[in-house]
RNA sequence: GGAGCGGUAGUUCAGUUUGGUUAGAAUACCGGCCUGUCACGCCGGGGGUCGCGGGUUCGAGUCCCGUCCGCUCCGCCA
């Protein structure tokens, strides 16, 4: 006797005695006998018992809930009619000797095989959501991937090194999950954002080609695509540049695609600068399947009698594009007033726009509540940069560009979808020639954009401006989300604190801070860089799920907590007491623990 | 911190606009019948703190205020 995967049974085993164990998907009683569905990791495959033979039938009951059975009994064909091609075994059924409860099910919390359940409901009982095929299909998928990056890597000699959970606060970018110690009272360990500068110190040790699954933890907000703790790919390596990195990458990424999904991404992936990205599609990471692009008004606008365009056309800070919408004349009034609304989530104060009835005759194939404001030669401009063709509809953003480019992007992205102009397919793309730093307008400081350790392209930072300055640093977009991101880093001391210099960093605040990294790059540092992909987002798009909580087994909600465990949880007071924490200020009725 | 949507049987939802008898449906659960079914079918039954608290009213699932929870977005965060 042979014990088989319910769904792996085939007609080629008809007349062998199998045994297979599973669970009750369903069960029958038709014609004397009982029909059994067992369902296990494979699939299913129908039982069929004489309800008085063998007896002990403790399934008894007609509950369609999950007991738990094990089956021995012999395969064969399937009487004819009762051919049931939708399952794999279909064709076969096993006529039970023996069935043993192996466990009982309590009546479920909701039906495994309902499509929408409540989320909260599911994540509750995780461990039953889990259970359907859908979930079972993208955690199996997810870890189909982490293989085939796993594979790909060590093929060529990566080491995959673990770093610390309990790590060191290094105040910078997001907000720290902090951990208290009995063994350090009024001191806190630091989950790692990323292991960013252990890695940078494995390449001082000469592990020259580094990689990790790395679970990394940021105490910010939540959204669709963000979690507090998620995973990345991070990888770092010696001696060699941002040419070297991005063509292994956009292999590792390739090879993922090919051998998951069967799908061959470009090769090479196109590149596209920065400023390029912003000018054209009015954010850093394009939505490439969408064929709309914002076209520059800035220059064209800067003598116009119309305050909304001339105002922040001479501002330096200002911004005036266009994003033409090809057949876009159609629009309703009710449907331009809720891309307005839309708009208006980013800080644009209203979106004006011109409807081209006909592109030959001047003013007069316009429509616009804003024709009045603008001269012929203005007008001509506009429908000749944007090459608006009758039936056309041009939006404008007219503001500061850091608005603008927020609310044209987005809108660009909204209408891709609402007139179905996004192409179908996969679309990835690097984003390179970044700044270096940007201008913190609040703290009055330049920031870097990419983390502090990026390289910048010029060693020599005398006499420039640092606004102008650009970073060896590259991001992976694929479908205009980020799928990854890295750069070249500083492996010279000399040069690092040059740039702490401009960062604002004084040599102590470093010290105190990255002390240990700067320490290490003092002996000996070979040039290097690296990159980190994020997995759960990776995996979300390639199964194509709404949000990264539909690929992590045990994912938190938008308040941060876990629905399963209740966590986070109040603790009782001699732990509180161990650590030397006081609790201030207790939540009202909630679990939460405030310091 | 802000904006929006939602919360009604175990589950998924209708009912809320316009307050009015005993709050419904499907499914799940329990009992019976049928019997080669496979989302089986048929008959019957049990099951509700309408998220919670307060208010208006003769009367609130429905209106008002507050609050909690889930989701989406802005801020925040790579």
């Amino acid at each position: 006797m042979r014990t088989h995967l319910c769904g792996k049974l085939k007609p080629s085993n008809i007349d062998e005695t199998v045994s297979v164990t599973g669970w009750v998907l369903n069960r029958r009683d038709h014609g004397g006998v009982i029909f059994i569905d067992l369902r296990d990791r494979s699939g299913h495959v129908q039982v069929v018992a004489d309800p008085d033979h063998p007896a002990p039938f403790e399934i008894a009951d007609k509950s369609r809930n999950e007991f738990v059975v094990s089956v021995t009994g012999q395969v064969r064909l399937r009487p004819e009619g009762t051919v049931n091609h939708e399952l794999s075994t279909g064709q076969i059924e096993i006529v039970a000797d023996r069935i043993e409860l192996l466990n009982r099910c309590e009546p479920l919390p909701f039906q495994l095989d309902e499509d929408e359940i409540g989320e909260a409901t599911r994540l509750k009982y995780r461990f039953l959501d889990l259970r359907r095929p859908a979930m079972q299909r993208t955690i199996r998928f997810r870890h189909k991937i982490i293989s085939t990056l796993r594979k790909f890597l060590e093929k060529r000699d990566f080491v995959e090194i673990e770093t610390p959970v309990l790590t060191r606060s290094t105040p910078e970018g997001a907000r720290d999950y902090l951990v208290p110690s009995r063994t350090h009272p009024g001191a806190f360990f630091s989950l790692p954002q990323s292991p960013q500068l252990f890695k940078q110190l494995l390449m001082v040790s000469g592990f020259e080609r580094y990689f990790q699954i790395a679970r990394c933890f940021r105490d910010e907000d939540l959204r669709a695509d963000r979690q507090p703790e998620f995973t990345q790919l991070d990888i770092e390596v010696s001696f060699m540049d941002e040419n070297g990195i991005m063509q292994m990458m956009e292999q590792l990424i390739r090879r993922c695609f090919k051998k998951t999904l069967k799908v061959e991404l470009p090769n090479p992936l196109p590149r596209l600068s920065y400023h390029e990205a912003v000018s054209r599609y009015g954010t850093d990471r394009p939505d490439l399947r969408i064929d709309l692009e914002l076209t520059d008004l800035t220059d064209l606008m800067k003598t116009v009698e119309f305050k909304v365009f001339s105002s922040p056309a001479n501002d330096p800070e200002g911004r005036i594009a266009a994003l033409l919408v090809p057949g876009g004349n159609g629009l309703s009034r009710a449907q331009i007033d809720q891309y307005t609304e839309f708009v208006g989530q980013f800080g644009a104060k209203g979106l004006a726009y011109i409807k081209v009835n006909d592109a030959s005759s001047g003013r007069d194939g316009l429509q616009s509540p804003i024709l009045k404001f603008l001269t012929e030669e203005a007008l001509d401009g506009i429908i000749c940069r944007t090459s608006a063709k009758t039936g056309d509809l041009i939006f404008f953003g007219a503001d500061n560009a850091l608005i603008v480019n927020a609310a044209l992007g987005s809108l660009r992205v909204r209408l891709g979808h609402d007139l179905d102009r996004v192409e179908p397919g996969w679309k990835p793309v690097w984003i390179v020639d970044f700044p270096l730093v940007e201008w913190n307008k609040d703290e009055k400081r330049w920031q870097a954009l990419h983390h502090p350790f990026t390289s910048p392209k010029e060693d020599d930072l005398s006499d420039r401006d640092p606004g102008r300055m650009l970073s060896r640093a590259y991001d992976m977009v694929l479908n205009g989300r980020e799928i990854g991101g890295g750069s070249i880093r500083i492996h010279r001391s000399d040069l690092q604190e040059k740039i702490f210099n401009l960062l604002g960093i004084d040599d102590r605040e470093a010290r105190e801070k990255f002390g240990f990294l700067l320490n290490g790059l003092k002996y000996g540092a070979p040039p290097h860089g690296g990159i980190a992909f994020g997995i759960d987002r990776l995996v979300a798009m390639m199964t194509g799920v709404e949000s990264i909580r539909e690929v992590i087994a045990f994912p938190k909600t938008q308040k941060a907590t876990c629905l399963l465990t209740e966590a986070p949880n109040n603790v009782d007071a001699g732990q509180l007491r161990d650590l030397g924490l006081k609790i201030k200020k207790p939540g009202q009725g909630s679990s939460q623990i405030r310091f």
